[in-house]
RNA sequence: GGGAUCUUAGCUCAGCUGGGAGAGCACCUGCCUUACAAGCAGGGGGUCGCAGGUUCGAGCCCUGCAGGUCCCACCA
């Protein structure tokens, strides 16, 4: 970095630069040393078909910011990265490209399909990888790991025969949701409620006689959303105490096209008041006709094929699409005479979060994890306050979720994911669940056994993840030294997918809990508050910003302003604010090298007190609050309030305060300039690597020559010795003043050329004394012409203007500019702003419950608030009473 | 139907355990002051959704209401 360094900071050229350094110098690797403390964050693993998007730029930049702060706090941290197969998503992107290709999974087959995936994670896999490290990720890279990697397979099936063993996980036939698209089964948290408008049948079934004929008279309507489903009906029910089919329970009905009897059934699942108050039960598609079948022990019929076409249960129907059967049953009742009505009707239409498609209720043997036991530790966990949710109202929808949490459907009919390994005998239907392969029934000793052909659920393998990762079901050094990890990072939509998944299989399979806390982030929305999408095609590329703002500009957009699960809204002009603050910081760089000879570069050693001036007391104080406040803001997650509390300090302090106050002192750079610069903006960089790495480390090497790199530096603590109480008060002063000439100039529409001179009367000598020692910032920040102190106010013209600080009182003789009504008025309104100011404190010292209850710290600022106005307004006064003289 | 959350300056949002209303952008005025016009100095603008309550004191706590967003839920 040189004296002829380009006016605007090229992160482009930066960035990949220093990253490149890190990595060679294997600054994120780490190592189990018991001799350190840990601190671990496990990546939320990326899909291998992703690309980065806002969302990951955000999760990541929070999980870095952590991860560096902790690192150079000086733990030994880990941060564990890796990527997730996605089955389900993965396998449909596979798909789609065979499609293309004109063929299909079911032409390749099995093996080759997984050869196409595998091809696939090959050439994607790494890609959301390099743009993580395009964002500055610090990951431990070395250790990168996939879910379907040998050691996470062997993890996985593992966790499948050990649950298999103690029972908590079994097959079974229930019912599940189907995606007949997808052709599988997916979870009940992969199914999406979507409001939906369509319309409710109201249609007849004849009433069968006693003597077994069709009654032409007699009929019961029932209503329903799903038609199609009546060639599956086995009953219709009627609530028990509903007066007007009380008589008719236990009598039958015909179901006319396909001429089945059914019975009419009483149950108390049915509402009097809605529809008919009859409904067709429908055992084999609809979880609530299945609830009702078995408590009344009806027949399921199932009429659909997996791909929702009607089966050969469906008589005439069979082959038609359920929507087409649907018209054609309507048609066929509108025939008979049996459509009553067709009523507009909206409701609630699961569908599949991956696909969209309307998911289809079906009962089919499928393997499933018995989640009423093994969610217990996890409950227990967060009410306790061992895991903790950040922020806490999340809570309340983790229990939402844990008190119904039911019955976790793990069996998925796709190739791409960890083959369930269960084996089944033809010969004598014994099912072995085994590590390895099985190829001789243990029962018959028959060798006609064949795998099961389903995959696990992806969300199988990732809730393994914070200890497959570090080697489980292996002890290893590093699972006893980094488990449980710190800090898990992730938005609030996966909570149910991942953590509480987490959360229960680290108890089951550790007997610990996974990490200590939940930090819960929003989504990144459009500029109009909607969700980001490529449907939508809304979404907007971080690396395009990486490239054309840098990484440091996106990663500070995206964590000032927001707080924790709050969604956020994205703007491009924000993300120029953050690219100005970079280009800020980089000419106080420049300032500081140009001005404080980088060849000889100030150290701590040097530090004496006796070079300071107040200002630089001033500022080494104010720097030293921005460490605790920023400290403390970090270790409480509070990443937002930190990087604004650093760019307030960095902009408003540093550069427009410190910097033009150490400028008049250029020519005669002395020691203490120069150190407080250097220390300062040093300070000033440290904390704000974890926000921005890339321009801190730039600036920090180049103010630093004797320093190898800024994110392995020690991270700045509170030091008494920088604490100057008195200058900050004396510094305090000088600014009001300059502030108050500042107003004045513009007021009266003074020209910038023009220098004024002053007086500063000030009554109380050490106040004098302060503004003695800062007259030179009057010429300089106010541009001042003569500047005379004194300690009363004798000899000074009348028709001055005066501005009236805590510290002096401040004439400024403009003779032909002074309108004396005006400048009363002027005094007058801020008269009247302090009477309002005296009288609010004043109550306040007067109330013995205040007194009696406040910290002694309040009172003590209020009293000396107080004292302050008291004797500002005795200043006004006085001046008034001179002005009504004059006129 | 249950729950969560939000409503603060023209826009987007901060505001920690209740104690003198903030930022960025936009707008107005004046400045190319030799680190920075991606900048500097100054300015206007808010009954903190509405109505009550608790308190010496409420943007913050409690209750109700209105509007927005989201999650959960088997009413055919």
């Amino acid at each position: 970095m040189h004296k002829d360094l380009p006016k605007t900071y090229d992160p482009k050229e930066a960035e990949d630069t220093i990253y490149r350094k890190w990595v060679e110098k294997n600054y994120f690797h780490a190592e189990a040393d018991p001799s350190r403390t840990p601190f671990t964050i496990v990546i939320p693993p990326p899909n291998v078909t992703g690309q980065l998007h806002m969302g990951h730029a955000l999760d990541n930049t929070i999980q870095d910011i952590i991860i560096r702060f902790k690192r150079m706090q000086g733990f030994n941290t880990l941060w564990q990265p890796g990527t997730d197969h996605a089955s389900i998503a993965t396998e449909l992107r596979i798909m789609e490209k065979l499609r293309e290709e004109g063929t299909c999974k079911e032409e390749i087959g099995r093996e080759r399909f997984l050869e196409r995936a595998w091809e696939w994670k090959e050439e994607y896999g790494s890609r959301i990888i390099n743009q993580l490290k395009k964002l500055g990720a610090s990951c431990d890279w070395e250790r990168e790991r996939f879910t379907m990697d040998e050691g996470l397979n062997h993890a996985v099936i593992t966790v499948f025969c050990k649950m298999y063993d103690q029972g908590h996980i079994y097959r079974g036939s229930r019912m599940i949701n189907w995606c007949p698209v997808c052709n599988t089964s997916i979870s009940d948290a992969e199914v999406e409620h979507e409001e939906k408008s369509a319309k409710l049948y109201h249609m007849s079934y004849p009433l069968i006689e006693n003597d077994g004929s069709v009654s032409k008279t007699e009929v019961l309507t029932f209503a329903t959303t799903r038609p199609e489903t009546i060639l599956g009906d086995t009953a219709v029910a009627v609530n028990p105490d509903d007066e007007r089919y009380k008589h008719l329970i236990g009598r039958k009905v015909m179901i006319p096209m396909l001429l089945r009897a059914i019975p009419i059934v009483a149950d108390h699942y049915v509402d009097k008041e809605f529809g008919t108050g009859v409904v067709k039960i429908t055992p084999a598609h609809d979880p609530n006709d299945y609830e009702v079948a078995k408590r009344n022990n009806l027949p399921e019929i199932n009429v659909l094929n997996d791909d929702a076409t009607i089966n050969e249960n469906g008589g005439a129907f069979a082959g038609m699409t359920r929507e087409n059967a649907r018209k054609e049953v309507v048609k066929d009742f509108e025939n008979r005479g049996l459509v009553v009505k067709i009523e507009d009707y909206t409701h609630n239409v699961g569908t599949h979060d991956r696909c969209g498609t309307i998911i289809e209720p079906m009962i089919k043997p499928q393997w499933f994890v018995r989640m009423d036991e093994l969610i217990k530790p996890a409950v227990e966990a967060v009410k306790t306050g061992d895991v903790r949710l950040i922020p806490e109202r999340m809570d309340k929808q983790y229990y939402s979720w844990t008190d119904n949490i039911r019955d976790w459907c793990i069996s998925r009919q796709l190739w791409w994911g960890h083959r369930i390994p269960a084996y089944y005998c033809a010969d004598c239907r014994e099912i072995t669940v085994a590590k390895n392969t099985v190829s001789v029934c243990p029962k018959c000793a028959g060798k006609n056994i064949e795998q099961d052909p389903d995959t696990l659920d992806t969300w199988f393998s990732s809730a393994l993840w914070p200890f497959s990762t570090l080697g489980w079901p292996e002890e290893t050094e590093d699972l006893k030294y980094f488990y449980p990890t710190n800090v898990l990072v992730t938005g609030y939509d996966i909570l149910f997918f991942w953590v509480i998944r987490m959360i229960f299989s680290g108890f089951a399979h550790m007997g610990k809990k996974p990490f200590d806390t939940v930090l819960i982030h929003g989504l990144v929305r459009d500029a109009n508050g909607k969700k980001m999408s490529k449907s939508l095609g809304n979404g907007i590329d971080p690396l395009l910003l990486i490239d054309k703002y840098g990484a440091d500009a996106l990663r500070f957009t995206l964590i000032t302003g927001n707080s924790p699960g709050n969604d956020m809204r994205f703007h491009i002009e924000k993300v120029e604010a953050s690219r100005n603050f970079a280009n800020k910081i980089w000419n106080a760089a420049r300032f500081i090298m140009m001005k404080a000879a980088p060849d000889t570069p100030a150290e701590e050693g040097c530090f004496s007190p006796a070079d300071l001036e107040p200002v630089d007391k001033w500022i080494l104080s104010k720097a030293n609050h921005l460490v605790k406040e920023v400290t403390d803001n970090l270790e409480n997650f509070d990443l937002g309030i930190a990087a604004q509390k650093i760019y307030d300090f960095i902009w408003d302090e540093f550069c427009d305060w410190y910097i033009e106050m150490v400028k008049p002192r250029t020519g005669e750079f002395r020691s203490g300039a120069r150190f407080t610069l250097i220390h300062v903006m040093t300070k000033a960089l440290k904390l704000l690597h974890p926000f921005m790495p890339f321009i801190t480390e730039e600036i920090f090497l180049s103010l630093n020559s004797g320093e190898e790199s800024v994110m392995i530096s020690q991270w700045p603590e509170y030091q008494t010795e920088f604490e100057f109480l008195n200058e900050e008060k004396e510094v305090g002063l000088i600014k009001e003043a300059v502030r108050g000439i500042r107003n004045i100039r513009a007021e009266m529409n003074v020209p910038p050329s023009k220098a004024l001179d002053l007086f500063v009367v000030c009554e109380k000598s050490g106040d004098l004394d302060a503004f003695t020692r800062g007259c030179a910032f009057f010429t300089a920040l106010s541009r001042a012409g003569e500047v005379t102190l004194k300690a009363e106010k004798a000899g000074i013209p009348d028709d001055a203007v005066s501005v009236i600080t805590s510290g002096a009182v401040i004439y400024i003789p403009l003779t032909e500019l002074v309108d004396i009504a005006k400048e009363t008025e002027r005094l007058d309104k801020e008269e009247k702003h302090l009477d309002d100011e005296i009288k609010r404190v004043e109550m306040m010292l007067s109330n013995p419950r205040f007194m009696e209850k406040a910290p002694p710290d309040k009172i003590k600022t209020e009293r000396e608030k107080l004292e302050k106005f008291i004797q500002m307004k005795q200043q006004i006064n006085i001046r008034l009473q001179q002005l009504s003289c004059l006129s």
